[in-house]
DNA sequence: CTGAAAGCGCTTACAG
DNA sequence: CTGAAAGCGCTTACAG
């Protein structure tokens, strides 16, 4: 592969100007950089990033460490992290954790080894150390969707509280009183966090949260799968599950079919994370839509201003409901007629509460 | 960031010794074996990549460009690609091409800069000249799924000849006539050979596949959205739509239910690629499932093969149908009752015709 | 077993 | 405007 002494060679001009024309620096005569051109496109010559990258200590390459990539929710994350990145002159490298910490931390170090511009986490657990150490140490990174609390790092995600309240409000309407949920690993926030803000829902309906009808999952479905069936072994099964993503919801899903179980007839099921699929899954699932694309994109944002000198803003968007009959018909609607359920825009007949929050970190 | 200069002063070595011991050169002593290692972790050094990426010519990393991230079939190739590259002792780094040759382009471009040892795609075209002189150039190169005819790149992918066939034999059983097929681009390998293995399997039953019952789509949901839109306007809408791929079949599904028409009663609809919704859509689809896991990891070796001086493989496995109801109820179901579908192993009712292929490029 | 030195392909003050 | 030279952080013959 032709390296830039073979231009200048062919050129007959030093490396530095080589160099200068490359990097559109001014200081270059029309005649030195045209003959420089005309080498290059001759050779078929093509920069070394790598050499560059050692000289000028930067990569210009964004690191991105998602949970889990058979997550649709992740998926298109990962694609909106990588649309604004390049449109800001970035590659981004995603390294998959799977849910699992060790693998986390496995690209964590790889990508810190690559030596990339700034890192991207959702993290899969409460912080290892290794990742903790990596912020101190000043690295350029950002949280997204879920996050690490006493770091300081700016933190891009949604908050679904108020969707959750709405859920919540929907289901008691529906007449649902005996209500479950599938939750994540407590030691990841969106673990956590959507447990609290169901159990303060169900409180302002003087509904508790029974121990047996918080079950453990880790976000991917045969967690759901295996957490449904101890649901439905109960002596009193809940008549509503709520899974914490999209995967779980999927793999209650599979252990309720198992069983021969209607949805919403025998058991209720809304998921969090609303994906193109469940418009059309037997019911339609009521579900609770992130802006994915905008939390990508601003998360993006937020690293190249924290990696360019500038102050990183962290931001919350709010989470939305959408209804679908998952859980039952509401009074509302007329009849069970199929719906029209277009993939882009799905159905939503709650309104969005808030409008968009910003909040410096 | 401390360097391999500050492990050395520490550990009062030089600069040499120090890298010995970090790539298990024989010949150091205990002794300093252990004050390097003190050192190295004392400061919590990391060896810089790039900078030996410079000096070693290689980088123990692969580019996957796949032709759309929030395909499920490609995620799942990716992954399994991942897992495979990774216990080889390679990274990966994924470029997502949504389907547009100048996006595929742009990451080959920039996956070729960082002097990746290696490339692993999936041709959103017939091939680009970049593509093209990349392998001529002697670029290890791998194609999976997809590939491009005249060069000599390994090909990684699945025959779904005979599972063609079978749906067609299952269609007809079921009494359809007037089967339509949403196909792929041209360009590309996948989308020609579906539609000529569905064309030649509807002449082994005297049936034509006019050109009014061939649409064309771009793998992407909108398309199969409009192409659908199409079929039903028809004077005479075909009595079945089989879609090249996943998610040109949701959009298919979006286009039917907002025509409040019923799967299959009004329309019948089949899938290429098979993923875990199906069995849970309404109803649940009918797909030709390929061995994605077995081929990413396949592709992953052949390609390293090719690195590390060995002769590659190309490689063939067979897909297989998934007979579900979304192309109405065989004569051979009992009844319209519920069916347990767990999404790790889907129903399977027809045999797999051929064992293992293996065939060298 | 160990170190000094060259060199991978670039960029960038420094002189002119 | 241009070139010679230093240097980014490593690895690896070469000598000892």
């Amino acid at each position: 592969m032709a390296s830039i002494k073979d231009v200048a060679a062919a050129a007959g001009v030093s490396v530095a100007t080589v160099s200068r024309v490359l990097n559109d620096h001014p200081s270059v005569s029309a005649d030195a950089r045209t003959r420089v051109m005309t080498a290059v496109a001759a050779l078929g010559y093509r920069p070394n990033a790598v050499a560059r990258s050692l000289r000028t200590d930067q990569t210009r390459t964004l690191g991105l460490v998602i949970s889990d990539v058979l997550n649709p929710y992740f998926t298109e994350l990962a694609r909106s992290v990588e649309e604004e990145a390049r449109a800001l002159g970035y590659s981004v490298i995603i390294g998959n954790a799977d849910e699992r910490p060790d693998l986390q931390d496995h690209h964590v170090r790889t990508l810190l080894d690559r030596r990339i511009d700034g890192l991207l986490v959702s993290p899969t657990d409460g912080g290892s150390p290794l990742m903790l150490d990596a912020a101190r140490a000043g690295t350029p990174m950002v949280f997204v969707d879920r996050w690490i609390r006493g770091v300081d790092v700016p933190v891009v995600r949604a908050d679904g509280q108020g969707a959750v309240r709405e859920l919540v409000a929907h289901l008691h309407r529906l007449g649902h009183r005996r209500l479950a949920i599938i939750a994540g690993p407590a030691a990841t926030t969106t673990g956590s966090e959507r447990v609290e803000a169901f159990r303060a829902a169900l409180a302002e309906y003087g509904l508790a949260l029974p121990d047996a009808y918080t079950g453990q999952g880790d976000f991917q479905a045969d967690s759901g799968r295996r957490v449904t069936e101890g649901f439905l072994d109960l002596p009193e099964p809940p008549e509503v599950i709520f899974a914490a993503d999209n995967l779980m919801a999927l793999g209650a899903l599979d252990a309720i079919r198992a069983r021969r179980l209607r949805v919403p007839d025998d058991v209720a099921l809304a998921a969090f994370d609303d994906i193109p699929w469940f418009p059309h899954t037997d019911p339609p699932i009521t579900a609770i839509a992130q802006p994915t694309g905008e939390l990508g994109r601003a998360a993006v944002r937020a690293l190249v201003d924290r990696i360019e000198g500038r102050t990183p803003t962290s931001v919350t968007l709010p989470a939305r409901l959408v209804v679908r009959r998952s859980c039952g018909e509401s009074s509302l609607a007329p009849t069970r007629s199929p719906q029209s359920c277009p993939t882009q825009a799905p159905v939503q007949p709650v309104p969005t509460q808030s409008p968009v929050q910003r909040s410096t970190s």
